[in-house]
RNA sequence: GUGGGUGUGGCCUAGUGGUUAAGGCGUCAGGUUGUGGCCCUGAAGAUCGAGGGUUCAAAUCCCUCCACUCACCCCA
């Protein structure tokens, strides 16, 4: 039996509801925010991402499906939505627009893991970036329509995290600062963290193992090596929160996983234990476009997986408005009657009114358990002496009752 | 990539070496003429995740693979 590939997943028709409430809720706090709509395509060159993520990370190292085509190209499916909208920022002269340009994305992502609750090799993200502004009220702006994204969900048990990773200027000084202190500890690090030390030191601060977490409790955090201006940004950041009320708390363990991170980094994690813990994260990228060859333009931005929101959505209990109404099915007995079903159908159909119609040849007691079983709010049934006298029976299938109509009265009936 | 758990009709579950793998939900059909839901009856639907091995005999024991799942790694 074919199955689907590892990692991937059918989204069923039961699921949808989910899916499109996410939807819906990301466009309407997009439009809200004066964010416009973008698609990349699914797949970029390959060093688009290297460039951009790092080569050092592991969605780099291992986790891009990477192929050649046959072009001989070197060509990667997207393995996170950033580099895309950076490339298309650069590519058709954003910049000339006003700034910040605001734009957000809702597309599949793949990363080659190992799967397990709310990670796959395909999964869906959400996603906006404000490009080209440096101001911390952007950054205020996304943190906040994040976690009202999320509230427009109806998810309470949410906190904010935020950060201040530093800038090009400061960060190296804070690495070395950090690297020393790790250093005096190497003996009683986990493996992990040993190659930590020399490949990507800030996540050292991000380990769970309980020997290591004593030494990341009194490691030098990086808010006490900002510069002036990245302190200032910061500063400013937690001012505007303070002002709108955000309930947030600053974590100096919190680093991301992608190197174009700078100053601001948050993530917003459900209360609830268990399964993959960050529902959504983001932060300031002041670096990227320059790095990936246009002119150097502060950003910032956010994205959240759809799945582990719906997830989340399950586990708090939140229901997802049903998609639509159900509303008649038509029943018919014998040829005649089916010819007058099929053209009453056709005729409700493009008066706009759902139907259901009745097919094959089954008995009236089936056809009207098929009516139920749909949920089908009006069951019309036309028999030989309906089609005799051109009415029609409506039947309400919620309440007990039912109505001999002629046809022609049937679609104001409906409609009234 | 590492380690643990799991895998029985569409879904949930019983069955841990021995006749045709059991039940519930769901689906479909009937319970006299053209009326659903409740109830009753019946039917369809499983080469017990796949392949190999041990045995007179395997859903049950062993191996390999696949998938799911949990923890790690990492991330959304």
């Amino acid at each position: 039996m074919y199955q689907a590939p590892r990692g991937t997943v059918d989204i069923l028709p039961e699921e949808q509801v989910y899916w499109r409430y996410v939807e819906q809720k990301a466009a309407a706090i997009c439009s809200l925010y004066g964010y416009e709509r973008i698609d990349t395509p699914t797949f970029e060159n390959t060093k688009l991402f290297a460039r951009g993520i790092g080569d050092g990370t592991d969605i780099v190292e291992k986790e891009m499906y990477s192929f050649k085509d046959k072009g001989d190209n070197d060509i990667t499916l997207r393995p996170e939505g950033t580099a895309s909208i950076c490339r298309a920022y650069i590519e058709h002269g954003m910049a000339n627009l006003p700034q910040p340009v605001k734009l957000y994305y809702l597309t599949s992502i793949f990363r080659y893991e190992r799967p397990q609750a709310g990670r796959l090799r395909e999964h869906h993200q959400f996603g906006y970036e404000a490009i080209g502004d440096a101001d911390p009220v952007v950054d205020t702006e996304v943190i906040e329509m994040a976690w009202r994204f999320f509230q427009s969900l109806g998810l309470e048990k949410l906190s904010l995290l935020i950060n201040s990773i530093g800038c090009k200027e400061c960060r190296p000084n804070y690495l070395e600062t950090l690297r020393k202190y790790y250093q005096r500890h190497s003996d009683n690090l986990c493996k992990d963290c040993r190659t930590r030390l020399e490949r990507n030191t800030l996540r050292l601060l991000d380990c769970k193992q309980s020997n290591c977490r004593q030494f990341v409790n009194n490691a030098p955090k990086s808010i006490d090596y900002l510069c002036e201006d990245c302190g200032q940004h910061f500063n400013l950041l937690q001012k505007y929160l303070d002002k709108i009320c955000l309930p947030y708390s600053v974590n100096h363990k919190l680093v991301r996983g992608l190197d174009y991170y700078t100053r601001t980094v948050f993530e917003i994690q459900p209360e609830l234990e268990g399964g993959q813990s960050t529902i959504g994260g983001g932060g300031r990228y002041d670096n990227l476009i320059s790095e990936l060859e246009g002119k150097p333009t502060p950003a910032v931005g956010f994205a959240t997986g759809i799945e582990r929101i719906i997830l989340n959505l399950k586990r708090e209990g939140i229901a997802a408005p049903a998609l639509y109404e159900p509303s008649v099915f038509i029943a018919s007995m014998g040829d005649n009657a089916r010819e007058t079903a099929v053209k009453l159908s056709s005729d409700l159909r493009n008066a706009g009114i759902g139907v259901v119609q009745s097919t094959g040849t089954k008995s009236l007691k089936a056809q009207l358990r098929q009516a139920n079983n749909l949920q089908m709010q009006y069951a019309v049934i036309i028999g030989d002496e309906e089609v005799a006298s051109q009415t029609v029976i409506l039947k309400d299938m919620a309440g007990n009752s039912q109505e001999n109509l002629p046809v022609d009265c049937l679609i104001d009936k409906l409609k009234g």
